[in-house]
DNA sequence: TCCTGTGAATGTCTTCACAGCC
DNA sequence: GGCTGTGAAGACATTCACAGGA
């Protein structure tokens, strides 16, 4: 039952049990052992009971872990008790495709507007989700803390926008923009670049060529791509 | 001048580092210290150099590093010298987006079509990329081991469709399929999961909430989001 | 017997601190 | 003096192995 901090590597992996925990109670299980959950989640059982202990222990020696209880126990342990409105920053061909997906709001992540400085686009509808100017932003976000803001813009201006959401009171930021940008103490942000995501590929597939027939390497660390089990 | 392997956390940095080389080539600059560099990228002067020591001692001390010469290093580690065709399994927003964002084909990863399931947009653009049916694939693959391949699919189907990729001889896969796939030894797969970034964000955003004025920790792990320096 | 919870061992990554070269 | 390259130390994460409860 240790219930220091939850470390960061844990928390990362705790989505990927919710989404293993909510297919589990579509088909109808009402417990599920660390193995089980391990092979569901794509990680090892060892690592499941050591994630789950952070949380407090909570299964039953002999049997596992009650299905809905745990699902209960992640979803508050990351916040999603309540709903997390979420600001998307640029209405191009991403911003549009973010807005046109639903798993954000079927996760608990509703879209509250998209942000853009193109006037034929303020005023208009991406899906069913308004368009509004950049200076709208301080009124949407009013003063709920638990707004999160995506970076759906250009590289260029990304710090500006993300300098812009912050002052607006924004203190969770999404960033899909190809550059560095910095925020200040107390806000929390995460980078997602895919071309990035490309050139690690690059990597691992030119290490593959060269290696051809070679045996391969069983490591499954972090920030490598998987390779097959 | 360990020309031992290259740390699965080092190749995640080397995209980053070449953003900053490119960023320092148009800015005219010759030459980078390690501080420098580590600044442009996000990170701290003793990584930077321990991280390029995993390409051999190419600096000069006193001076630093020779921009060229460090950018060129790094392409080269990347596999990035030739080309990488890209395949888009899955024509819907997020498909057509990635069709049309340029940051992919600039950085060496040309589009080479979409493959999609759907008789109405087989046969069509997307941007300027053709649109496929699925049988297409191992033709368009070829015999070329270097093709990437990028699930922009749903979720249920994300296993198959890794499948079809996998038998018409793509070895590097690209994620954004809600969901665990498995792909056979030798097969490379990253993951971009949107709602998931959401999810941990919204950790953090609730840890932020409930801590409200304490001290703000100093930790940057990898999984964490970055906190403002 | 089955499965969890956890100390100990192992492995990996990051930071420190300084020797050595320009 | 300035900066790189790197062993050593420290922090962190994962896996092992087994005690102990159901």
């Amino acid at each position: 039952m240790s219930a220091g901090p939850v470390p960061d590597a844990t928390v990362a992996r705790l989505p990927l049990y919710l989404r293993a925990l909510n297919d589990l109670t579509a088909h109808g299980s009402n417990t599920v052992s660390s193995e089980r959950l391990a092979r569901l989640a794509g990680f090892n059982a060892a690592m499941v009971r050591k994630d789950l202990s952070h949380l407090g222990s909570w299964g039953t020696r002999g049997v596992g872990y009650s299905v809905n209880h745990l699902e209960g126990l992640i979803r508050h342990e990351l916040g999603l008790d309540r709903q997390r409105p979420v600001v998307i920053a640029g209405g191009g061909h991403l911003g549009q495709a973010l807005c046109n997906y639903r798993g954000f709001r079927d996760r608990g992540f509703p879209i509250l507007a998209v942000i853009d400085t193109d006037p034929d686009k303020i005023g208009t509808r991406i899906g069913d989700i308004p368009v509004h100017a950049p200076d709208d932003l301080p009124e949407l976000v009013g003063d709920d803390p638990g707004v999160i803001g995506v970076l759906a813009v250009p590289g260029g201006v990304a710090q500006a926008v993300a300098d812009g959401m912050v002052s607006a009171g924004i203190h969770a930021l999404l960033s899909f923009a190809p550059a560095v940008v910095e925020v200040p103490v107390g806000i929390s942000m995460r980078k997602v670049d895919f071309a990035l995501e490309l050139q690690i590929l690059s990597f691992y597939a030119q290490r593959d060529e060269t290696d051809a027939g070679a045996p391969v390497g069983l490591q499954l660390a972090s920030d490598r791509p998987e390779t097959g089990s």
